[in-house]
DNA sequence: TCACCCTATCGAATCGATTCGACTCCGCCC
DNA sequence: GGGCGGAGTCGAATCGATTCGATAGGGTGA
């Protein structure tokens, strides 16, 4: 490591006998400058080794640093084990990327759903997507509006100054519960992602349910219901297969005439979770018990069986996640945007047994 | 959006009626401040919502930006489709984050493993982890080495300047070949992770194969074959289940006299994908064929059996790697490491069928 | 030949903090 | 009472670029 320090526009400029004014609009690639004069200085930085213009230095002058912090509610861990989460950040990062605009990831620690404000103060940001577990009262928002950072909340939360890109959540699960209504169920449990982020699984009570944190959990939900008229639902800890298939034995492993004769799962790794506990449990799909889904995933490991799901656009989600990021930073608001949803009906569901 | 600029500290500190420095001083948590002017600065803080010290100013002058890259060679939705990768960083954010540090993801695109040099020149940067996809020729390396941005290679390259992190990849793989050999196996065949990023996949020729990019795919088949002799070697284009199932078809579905009697994969993965493969084609593990994996990995969804596979601490190396950076960013230059593999035998082996 | 305009370059202010040496009190000790 | 030391505060330089208004010089048209 060479103890001299590195050059600066300042060196290469004296190097290359212009002004360091007129070295930056080389480097800013400005079109105002003499050919011959670009080679000179193009020349200096390459003889010093000189790496362009620091980006700490240029953000401090143009307000831009050229950041964007996503925030993952969990623990990394846990929020890349969801191929949705997955699948929303590369859409975002696809936008992005191009433009030179890096994401940097905000995870929560095991007690925090979100960044801690320490990790939060420290890093320059100009804009933060919510890509995960977006929480209403989450302080982090209050620091971010004083900063004065631009924030999109991806499937919430639905707050003022926040652009808003989601799904059509309740909708989808509508659809999703008139098709099983259609194929004559009643009896139809639904597999919850968590509620709120503290570790809870198991029946949800009228209490906890009225305290749901997010948004996308309590709508979906309600559209069920909005169809079938209420229904038991079975909370998970976490959004994982291991989750499913726990919440599945437990709603599956009773006597026939308690057993649900569907199950709606919020999420297509649940669904694939409660499709490992029926074929544990020597239960048939879609003959025994139906299994539906949420996502439209691409679950490339999952059994040879095409999960009935709602689908949603999860890649374009992140573009359009994107998008807005872009249009804040450049100073523009853009709307709130719901994206469509479709029912896409696979070989888990099938007529109630009598 | 208020249009009134934002305070800074002068501001608050005129407010306060104390000197720009001594209100610094107090949001460095300084001591030698008094008391009655802490409490004087703060309320004036908190009387303009104040957020605190520009992140980016303070990053010019103090020379750390609280920012470090995370290079993913390929595109995000690929990288984190292997819960390898996505355990490594969960590793690094784990030492990184409680000191306030985020993790920047730098991935590439469809054609370049790497970032492109626009990503990484806009953005500020005070070390980088190469956590998948190090290349030794890697155009990035040398940018960063200009701007004296220090470097952990997580798997590889290995180079000079760089801090390498690693895993007895050889010791592993000969590990496992014993286990096979003992068990009768003399007809193995590879499933190798890409050799090259460049969507190939095939038997490989000893051509491409000295061509090959990557340190641990390398190292990886030498192990095998320092203990079996040359061994046929099928490279994927992606490490994925849909990659290893494809593989496993090829090499699986062949007269019997042909078949491989046991297949090694270089990743749990890949070696899911070929146990989906048997299963498929109706062979039984490990009594027509053994398969075995690489990494340890948790999969949930796998189906009920113990995968035989070389264990690694991904987790660990992750926050060694994380270590490593933070003492390069503290001017220390640390060793490198290789961290300890262990033979994990399951029940996807067994003794070779005659 | 002169006024004018355009192009290429330069100077200096600015972005918002940090940092270190200097300075001012004030109390204490001899 | 004078000197000394330490606590608390302040000034000014500095980090490395960007940006805009100013300027010099050369070419053009009348």
């Amino acid at each position: 490591m060479s103890d001299r320090s590195r050059p600066t526009l300042a060196t290469v400029a004296a190097l290359a006998e212009v002004a360091p004014s007129t070295a930056s609009l080389v480097f800013s690639g400005s079109t105002r400058v003499a050919p011959a004069t670009r080679e000179r200085v193009l020349a200096a930085a390459a003889e010093l080794g000189y790496a362009g213009p620091d980006p700490v230095a240029r953000s401090l002058r143009s307000r831009r640093s050229g950041v964007v912090g996503a925030v993952i509610g969990e623990r990394l861990a846990s929020a890349f084990n969801d191929p949705v989460a997955v699948q929303l950040l590369d859409g975002v990062t696809e936008v992005l990327s191009p433009l030179g605009v890096g994401l940097l990831l905000l995870p929560g620690d095991a007690d925090r759903s979100g960044p801690t404000l320490a990790q939060l103060a420290h890093v320059p940001l100009d804009a933060v997507v919510y890509a995960t577990c977006g929480l209403e009262d989450d302080p982090a928002l209050d620091h971010l509006r004083r900063r004065g950072v631009p924030v999109v909340a991806v499937d919430g939360p639905r707050v003022d100054d926040v652009v808003f890109v989601g799904i059509q959540d309740r909708r989808g699960t509508v659809e999703l519960a008139r098709h099983l209504a259609g194929l004559g169920h009643h009896r139809v449990a639904v597999v919850a992602m968590p509620l709120r982020l503290d570790g809870t699984r198991g029946p949800v009570s009228p209490e906890r349910r009225a305290r749901t944190h997010y948004r996308e959990v309590r709508e979906r939900v309600l559209g069920v219901e909005e169809v079938l008229g209420a229904v038991p639902v079975w909370e998970t800890a976490a959004n994982a297969v291991e989750e499913g298939e726990r919440a599945g034995r437990v709603l599956l492993d009773v006597p026939l005439a308690d057993r649900p004769t569907a199950v709606v799962a919020q999420s297509d790794v649940l669904a694939a979770g409660v499709l490992r506990a029926a074929a544990g449990l020597g239960l048939r799909v879609p003959e025994d018990v139906s299994v539906a889904g949420f996502d439209g995933a691409e679950l490339p490991w999952l059994p040879p069986v095409r999960l009935t799901t709602v689908a949603q656009p999860t890649a374009e989600k992140g573009r359009v996640a994107g998008r807005a990021v872009i249009d804040l930073v450049a100073g523009r608001r853009p709307d709130d945007v719901v994206l469509d949803v479709r029912l896409s009906v696979g070989t888990t569901t099938g007529p109630a047994p009598r």
